[in-house]
DNA sequence: AGCGAATGAGACGATTGCGTATCACCTGAG
DNA sequence: CTCAGGTGATACGCAATCGTCTCATTCGCT
């Protein structure tokens, strides 16, 4: 009975996005092992939280790819990137929110590197013209994340319909809400 | 040397949106109290943080007040909302994401009564026509709550100056990252 | 100045969760 | 079948934090 590392962060992530106070008997429990053999894999719970973070890094950088920003409109490369993160939503929205993170001087470098690779898809979108220049791309990209985390809960206490999360998502961050006289 | 209530609970708001852990001795530090007269204020950590919800119930409840919402265009009122809510953002930016709010029983009523006002605002603009209607009011409600707690952080950690606060926040929810035609 | 109320500092027990260790059980490979 | 490794259940000590209490001090009002 080999453990399904993968699958105990999935249950993890679950878990904790609900309630990130979480003891780590709930988290053993939500995986369906025991504490000793949660501990057993992860030293404790910082070190769970690390590997959270790794993961939801690694899939946020491959949704990244996946997404091949640069091919054909910044808006497609958009729409691709929202659809290939949407199975990774739940655990990226609690680790953004996970503060503790990033109050150590210990800051994964990950985020660094996935920051700059969306906020410059987002400037090379302004400067092809398909973008407005008044939105920071800073800015975009924190909304970009904002909005991932905001459907993600969205979804989940049944506010908004699973199926639409992706063409909220897009629609709002890309066209917004005002109605345009021609469209 | 009154207690001065209302400040307690925004050194609170401000350092437990920073890190929703800390302790109660250190919420006291922050605001210059005791734990032992912090204690004899709010019975207990529940107590504090149900008051801070009802201090931010208050406030958002006052901003709506504020804004008018109804006179002028939907845009106008919704600029006004947000100019009006910028100085709760982080308190509702904190508890937002203290969703342990959300999982009892016993669910503070106000924040219905304030979906249904915020709610109710984008459906009448949807109604006027300066809305979208492919676009649910209860996710442009979500959408509001997520990018004010968005926009809160940013500006905290530097990523955007304060004073773009409102701009970043309202043109993006009405007009999105797209470029018009004619602006 | 005097007095009552409020505060700050510290101590205390109780609770909680963590991390580790132990032991019995199960399973799969040889 | 045998055995080594992994697992679950349980127990134990430890540290952190909470909530309460006490007591001396300070503040505000008269």
């Amino acid at each position: 009975m080999t453990l399904d590392r993968e699958q105990v962060l999935r249950s993890a992530a679950a878990l904790l996005t609900r309630r990130s106070t979480a003891t780590m008997d709930e988290v053993a429990r939500a995986a369906g092992i025991g504490r000793a053999t949660l501990h057993r894999h992860f030293a404790g719970r910082d070190a769970l939280v690390r590997a959270l973070e790794d993961l939801g890094i690694q899939e946020f950088e491959a949704a990244l790819d996946t997404a091949a920003l640069d091919e054909g409109t910044a808006e497609e490369g958009l729409r691709r990137l929202v659809a290939a993160v949407e199975p990774s939503a739940g655990l990226l929205s609690f680790l953004v929110t996970e503060n503790q993170l990033f109050e150590g001087d210990q800051v994964n470098e990950g985020w660094d590197r996935l920051d700059a690779r969306v906020s410059a898809f987002f400037r090379r979108g302004q400067e092809r013209g398909e973008f407005r220049i008044d939105l920071t791309p800073a800015w975009l990209t924190e909304a970009l994340y904002g909005l991932i985390g905001t459907g993600a809960w969205a979804v989940q206490v049944g506010r908004v319909a699973g199926q639409d999360f992706q063409y909220m998502i897009v629609e709002l961050l890309l066209g917004g809400a005002r109605r345009s006289v021609e469209k």
